[in-house]
DNA sequence: GTCTATATACCGATAGAC
DNA sequence: GTCTATCGGTATATAGAC
């Protein structure tokens, strides 16, 4: 991947999460660089494509994560604490932003490959924590499963959504914490 | 209240839910009321005062049937439901969509004054849900109220994004099942 | 790959007539 | 309270020179 092209997707990434998609424009990206937009349009052709590039990016750079956590990881409670670290760590690493919230709030007026893989994150996400709690010593039933998967990720992201609202950090560490305290009851019972 | 006004509003707020604060413009509004945007700037001087306006209407109702659910519903537990159900209902009767999810997302651009609404707005939902679990049999402490209640509120509000950005309305009403357990369960220990 | 220049369109907001 | 007209600015996207 040429150099310019993913220095583009960095900053329009940035500009994406806090403005959303109508909130950044090539005219600024081009700019922080010190291109013109003509050139942004070179190596993407339209907003829609850039916003694919960003979201198609992010999600092979997660799921390589989690692949690291189960590799590096053997139980299924330490992976949850591990996938709990990431989503703050991000949180807090880009100004109390998540793209996939800012992308979500967005979906109206996204192109329709987008919406595809902010979908598809979701349910990859939701698969990959169902493996770790299938295996819960209180024999879950599958719809126990996709339940709790949903009900942790949901959480998570509210938590998220709560703490960037009220821009205040502990809301998100306050959320998080019984989220813990359930899985681990959960993992444990 | 003036009837174009609250017209007007009405307009804006289902264009702002769907779309998003650079989603909407004032000429948008005046076509679909059959005038011009300058005519709207009549009634509200600057797109942030629309905004707040609406908010501020939206935080009055809500509060009215909150205060409603306590007059009307006498165990917390049947006002929890109501709660949920309230929830359930707008975001069904407005296409996935929440003004809160929307003004959370865009909240790096909102005016000064609608952000500090929407963290009001907030803590009001804290409040209350505090208020109905807070005298629960197992006698929570301060804090474990404290976290309970941002814990329901990011669920619900997790439940309406991931509803959101999968299409899925059955995502919202499984979480949200999940949660209607757990604070039963919480409410009868 | 980057540039200049431009087409085409939209926007929020204001002035002043009616 | 609504209108016309407009200011000054923004945007995405493209054509063609270098």
């Amino acid at each position: 991947m040429n150099k310019t092209a993913s220095r583009i997707m960095d900053i329009a990434e940035s500009l994406l999460r806090t403005k959303g998609f109508q909130g950044f424009a090539f005219r600024e990206i081009a700019n922080e660089i010190g291109i013109k937009s003509a050139s942004v349009h070179y190596h993407f052709a339209t907003k829609g494509e850039l916003v694919e590039a960003i979201l198609v990016r992010y999600i092979e750079n997660f799921e390589a994560a989690l692949l690291e956590a189960e590799q590096k990881l053997d139980s299924p409670s330490d992976r949850l604490e591990h996938y709990i670290k990431m989503y703050r760590t991000e949180f807090m690493d880009n100004k109390y932003t998540s793209l996939c919230i800012m992308l979500g709030a967005d979906i109206d007026i996204l192109p329709e490959p987008v919406v595809q893989q902010l979908s598809s994150f979701y349910r990859l996400n939701l698969e990959w924590i169902s493996s770790q709690i299938e295996h819960a010593p209180n024999n879950l039933t599958a719809n126990e499963i996709k339940q709790n998967s949903a009900h942790i990720q949901a959480s998570l992201n509210g938590a998220l959504m709560g703490a960037r609202s009220m821009e205040d950090a502990k809301y998100f560490d306050l959320v998080v914490d019984k989220v813990r305290q359930q899985y681990r009851l959960m993992l444990k019972a």
